[in-house]
DNA sequence: GCGGATCAG
DNA sequence: ATGGCTGATCCGC
C-alpha cells in the first residue's frame, strides 16, 4: 500500500489579528482589565480573509485540507520536489507571501504527519514555524518529553487521569502500557501508543463532500422551574431547530432533548418519531412527552439549559440531473492525483514504526491475557520489563484505586493530588444538596471487574 | 440503540 | 463558577 507521504504542514492564522479567541472569556478579561475594549466578532470578514489565504495554500498544495476557518493541512512534498526547496524554506516563503498579500500572520508546523504538524504549529506561535525532522529518532525524542495534553484529543479530564498514573509526557506512556486497555479501552490504548511513537495520519484531502450527522440548538438561561416557562423554552428551541434544519436541508429521524438541571447535571432523552421531522410544531410535539416524563421522574424540575437536536438525518434536497453531473465531476478530482508515492527513508520509518506498534500490541495482548487470568485483577506488580524478584512496583491509590509507582515520595504526592482542594470541593458540593436525581456513572471501564472503583466512592470517602 | 461524558473549535 | 454553543466520538449498558 503506497501512501504518498512526506512532509505535511499545518498552518494557523494568528487569532489576535481577528480580534477574538484570546483564550479567555471576555467577562473574565473585563474583570482583570476594566478598560478593555471588546470588538464584536465579524465572521463574514474572517471568511473573506480565509478565502484569500486558501488561494495561497492552493499554490503549495491544490489538495490541501481545511480543518476549520483558521487551520489547514498541506502536503508540501510534491511542491518541495518540483521546486527543489526544502520544507522549511518553502513554508517560510509561503508565510511571507500570506503576510504580504493578506496582512495576516500565520504559524506553521512542519512534520511527517498531521498529528505532529499540528503540535509543531503551536510551538512557535505567533508568527513562527517549527520543524520536526522526519527521522525516527528525532520524532521519538520529540515525543518523549512532550506533555500528553499537547496532543489533540487529550483534554483536561484525560490529562488528569493519565497524570494520576504517572503519565505526564508521551514518553511516560510506554512503561504503563499494560494497564491502558483495562483502564481506558482499546481505542484509547491504540491512540496512546500512536502518541508514544509519534504516529499520525498522513492523508490530506479536501473535505468537500462532508455529511453532517446532526443538527441541534441549545440555550442557557437563568434557572426556571415553572411548567409553562419550560414549555415556552421548548417551543423556542423547536422554532430555532426548524430554521437550522431548513438551512441544512435535512429532516431528523430521531429527536434528542437535552436539559441541564439547576445542579448542573446534564441529561439527554431521545425518541424516534414515526417519520422524519423538520417542522417546529412536530419537533415540539414529539419532544413534549420526553419533557413530561422528566418532570415526572424529577419532582420540582428546575432547568438552566434546554436543547433540541436531530440525528439520523435525511436530506430534503431536491436532486436534479445537473446536480448529479456536478457531483460526479467533483468526485474525480481527489482520487486522480493524490497518490504520488515517494518510497524512501520516510516510508521505511513509517513501516518500521507500524511494525513496532504491532509487536507491542501482540506483547500487550499476551500481558492482558495474563492479567485477566489472575484470580483478582490487582495490578500491584508490574508485568513489564522490571526485575521479577523485586517487590511490588505499583501501589493502588486508596482514593482513586489506580496503580501508581511504588515510590514513597511519588506515591504520597499522588495521594495529595487525589485529596486536592478540587476533589474535596466536588465532594462537599455533592453532599449538602439532598440525593441527586441521577447518579453519575463510571465510564471507560470494562464490566465484570468488581474491584474497579465506583466514582461515587470518591464522595463516600468524605461524607 | 440509548444515555453519559469528553473533546475541539 | 476559568464561558456558551455546536457537533463528533467513545464507552458501558
Amino acid at each position: 500500500m503506497a501512501v504518498g507521504k512526506g512532509v505535511l504542514s499545518t498552518c494557523n492564522y494568528e487569532a489576535r489579528k481577528f480580534g477574538c479567541r484570546s483564550g479567555m472569556a471576555s467577562f473574565v478579561a473585563k474583570k482583570l482589565c476594566p478598560q478593555l475594549i471588546c470588538v464584536a466578532p465579524n465572521f463574514d470578514k474572517y471568511t473573506a480573509k480565509a478565502t484569500e489565504i486558501r488561494a495561497i495554500f492552493a499554490e503549495y498544495d491544490p489538495l490541501f485540507e481545511s480543518a476549520s476557518i483558521d487551520e489547514a493541512y498541506l502536503n508540501i512534498t510534491p511542491y518541495c520536489a518540483e521546486n527543489q526547496k526544502d520544507p522549511q524554506e518553502a513554508i517560510q516563503e509561503m508565510r511571507a507571501a500570506i503576510l504580504e498579500k493578506t496582512k495576516i500572520s500565520v504559524s506553521a508546523g512542519i512534520a511527517a504527519n498531521a498529528k505532529l504538524a499540528k503540535i509543531a504549529s503551536n510551538r512557535n506561535k505567533p508568527n513562527g514555524q517549527f520543524f520536526i525532522p522526519s527521522d525516527r529518532a528525532a520524532i521519538m525524542d520529540f515525543m518523549r518529553d512532550l506533555p500528553v495534553r499537547k496532543v489533540n484529543g487529550v483534554g483536561r479530564v484525560f490529562e488528569r487521569e493519565l497524570d494520576s498514573m504517572g503519565i505526564k509526557t508521551c514518553g511516560d506512556i510506554y512503561p504503563q502500557r499494560a494497564y491502558l486497555t483495562k483502564l481506558f479501552g482499546e481505542k484509547a490504548f491504540y491512540f496512546l501508543m500512536q502518541c508514544y511513537l509519534g504516529l499520525g495520519r498522513t492523508r490530506v484531502q479536501p473535505v468537500e463532500n462532508y455529511e453532517r450527522k446532526s443538527v441541534g440548538t441549545e440555550a442557557t438561561f437563568h434557572e426556571i422551574g415553572g411548567k409553562e416557562e419550560i414549555r415556552a423554552k421548548l417551543w423556542t428551541a423547536a422554532q430555532e431547530l426548524e430554521k437550522d434544519l431548513a438551512r441544512a436541508q435535512v429532516k431528523g429521524r430521531t429527536l434528542v432533548l437535552k436539559v441541564k438541571l439547576h445542579t448542573f447535571e446534564v441529561l439527554t432523552r431521545q425518541i424516534a418519531p414515526p417519520r422524519a421531522v423538520m417542522l417546529a410544531k412536530d419537533l415540539y410535539a414529539f419532544a413534549l412527552p420526553m419533557l413530561a416524563k422528566l418532570e415526572k421522574e424529577i419532582p420540582d424540575l428546575k432547568l438552566r439549559l434546554l436543547g433540541l437536536r436531530c440525528t439520523h438525518l435525511v436530506s430534503t434536497k431536491k436532486v436534479g440531473i445537473e446536480f448529479f453531473g456536478a457531483a460526479a465531476v467533483n468526485q474525480q478530482r481527489p482520487t486522480a492525483t493524490i497518490r504520488q508515492g515517494n518510497a524512501g527513508a520516510e516510508e521505511a520509518f513509517e513501516t518500521a514504526a507500524r511494525e513496532e506498534l504491532q509487536e507491542d500490541m501482540n506483547e500487550l495482548e499476551q500481558l492482558s491475557q495474563e492479567i485477566a487470568d489472575l484470580p483478582e485483577p490487582k495490578p500491584s506488580e508490574s508485568p513489564s520489563e522490571d526485575s521479577p524478584a523485586s517487590p511490588a512496583l505499583h501501589w493502588d491509590c486508596p482514593i482513586c484505586s489506580r496503580p501508581h509507582p511504588a515510590d514513597d515520595k511519588v506515591f504520597n504526592e499522588h495521594v495529595d493530588f487525589c485529596l486536592s482542594k478540587q476533589t474535596i470541593k466536588e465532594a462537599v458540593q455533592a453532599a449538602p444538596g439532598e440525593a441527586l436525581p441521577v447518579l453519575p456513572k463510571s465510564r471507560k471501564r470494562k464490566p465484570g471487574s468488581t474491584t474497579t472503583p465506583d466514582p461515587r466512592q470518591k464522595r463516600l470517602f468524605f461524607t
